[in-house]
Order: C-alpha cells, then sequence, then structure tokens
DNA sequence: ATGACGAGTGCTACCTAGGA
DNA sequence: TCCTAGGTAGCACTCGTCAT
C-alpha cells in the first residue's frame, strides 16, 4: 500500500520553556518536544502508537506522545518494559523509556499547556496533537488509545484521518490500548516521563504542587495556599474544573 | 419538530491497601 | 518487592426526556 505523507516544517522547534506551560498570555497553545530527529520517509512496516499523560490533572499540562517503530520489533517493545504504564512505577518509567529509544524506537511528545486546556476541550486538543504526531511521525499504521468513549471512536478517527491525510483504515482507536499495544504503551510511557518533567520544572517556578492530580491531598492544599495568599490561581491551573471552582466558593476558604 | 438539559457510560489519572 | 483492585478525581459523548 502506498500513502503519500506530508511532513511538517518546522517540526523540531526549538523546545519552550516549561513556564510556557503555565499559559501567559500570548503562549503558543501547542508546545513540540523534539524528541527525535523528524522522520523523512516510510521505509518499512511501521506502526506509531499514541497516548496522552495528565488528561485528568488539574495542574499542569497535558502530554500526547506517540512513539514510531517498525512492526517487527513490537515483541521486543515488549520485553524492554513496554507495558501498561500504570503498572510501571514512576521512577522506572524513565530507564524504561530510555531502553525503548536504544532499540531504535522515534518518540515524540506535544505539551499542551493548562491555559489550552481551559480554552478548548480535551479531545479536540488531543486531537489536534494526534495530527501533529501522524505528520511528524509518519507510519504504515496508527494505534491511538481512545480519549473518547465507544460511540465516538469513529468520530475521532474519522477526523484523525481526514485532518492527517492517513486512511481511515490505517487508524485505530482502541480501548485500553496502552495496555494491550506495545507501541501504545511505549507511548503512554514516554508522556508520563515528559510530563513528569514538565510538572519537576514547574514545581521549581511555583512551588511543590504535587503531581497535580485532585486526588492528591498536596494539590488542593497548593490551590488553597496560592489563592488565600494572592487571591488568584496560578497559572498552571486549569481553571474551568469543578475541584478549583469549588475552591473559589468563599464558603470553602473559610 | 426542535432544542435544552441531565443521567449514564467510558475514558483518563493517582494513591492506597492487601495479597502473592 | 511487585502486582492488582478499589476508591476518588476529572472530562466528553450519547441518548432519553421534557418543554417550547
Amino acid at each position: 500500500m502506498v500513502r503519500s505523507h506530508r511532513r511538517v516544517p518546522g517540526r523540531g522547534a526549538p523546545r519552550v520553556p516549561p513556564q510556557a506551560a503555565g499559559g501567559r498570555a500570548g503562549s503558543c497553545d501547542l508546545v513540540a518536544v523534539a524528541a527525535q530527529p523528524p522522520v523523512l520517509a516510510v521505509s518499512a512496516a511501521t506502526v506509531l502508537g499514541i497516548d496522552e499523560a495528565g488528561r485528568g490533572a488539574v495542574l499542569g499540562p497535558l502530554v500526547v506522545a506517540g512513539i514510531l517503530v517498525k512492526e517487527e520489533r513490537l515483541p521486543e517493545l515488549r520485553k524492554l518494559g513496554a507495558r501498561d504504564s500504570k503498572l510501571v512505577p514512576r521512577e522506572g518509567r524513565l530507564a524504561t523509556v530510555r531502553a525503548i529509544a536504544r532499540s531504535g524506537a522515534r518518540g515524540r511528545a506535544v505539551v499542551i499547556p493548562a491555559s489550552a486546556v481551559d480554552r478548548e476541550n480535551l479531545t479536540s486538543l488531543e486531537l489536534a496533537a494526534a495530527v501533529a504526531l501522524v505528520l511528524a511521525l509518519p507510519a504504515i499504521e496508527v494505534v491511538v488509545d481512545t480519549p473518547v468513549g465507544p460511540r465516538a471512536i469513529p468520530q475521532f478517527a474519522s477526523a484523525l484521518s481526514t485532518r492527517s491525510g492517513l486512511p481511515c483504515a490505517a487508524i485505530s482507536v482502541l480501548p485500553r490500548a496502552d495496555r494491550d499495544h506495545p507501541a501504545v504503551a511505549a507511548a503512554s510511557l514516554l508522556a508520563k516521563v515528559v510530563r513528569d518533567g514538565y510538572v519537576l520544572a514547574l514545581r521549581r517556578q511555583f512551588g511543590d504542587f504535587g503531581w497535580g492530580y485532585p486526588s492528591e491531598p498536596r494539590v488542593r492544599d497548593y490551590l488553597v495556599s496560592w489563592l488565600t495568599e494572592r487571591g488568584t490561581l496560578p497559572p498552571i491551573c486549569r481553571t474551568r474544573w469543578k475541584c478549583v471552582q469549588d475552591l473559589l466558593s468563599p464558603r470553602l476558604l473559610e
């Protein structure tokens, strides 16, 4: 099967400082992180796995990552530790990602700041990021861990196909793909590692807010403290979210 | 017939506890 | 020590119901 793939000029742009993830006015919505040089041609049966990290977080960026690998090397990915990222301890993820990179896989991540999440819905942002990854890492087959409910999967796949130029038949949007597909599992790990790196950088700038998830007591304490001291929300916060709106209720601050 | 709204469903994440 | 399950948090989408 012969397919044409466009390459996006300017991909591989310099990494934007982490503070951009906070979303100051005028900052770009999608920040491409050049983890690997662009791939110029599809030379073999290749698979691009795509997954995201930070969807449920209230502080910090959403990261969507892609891992491009030759189909024949998928079993090797599994051996290197590409599996359900939730089962990989945080401290072991970086080593696993490095091992995957050494195996010849190529990776790239799109970092979406909190301000963009405030302006647009998560699904449209993830779609845009997936399109960017498909264009940057051309592959014969693309497997995406579904960011939408099962009834919306055909619509998501169709939109990805239309906007990327890749045939629908080459795109699989699958539930639990991060668990079942090695390339998606690797992408999931990369997304988490990149997000962790951004969070650590943001902590140096904005103070220790944990990992940014509402279920963390540290996150709520951080938000209450910031709000009490400054009367505003930190720029790395997704202000639309309910837990944040709840905090803005005067009663809860007493 | 049409539009608004809420419930149900399904996806993500992390943390914690318990068992192998 | 590692893995798994459960709990809690988020959002988006679809569909049924009800009012206009």
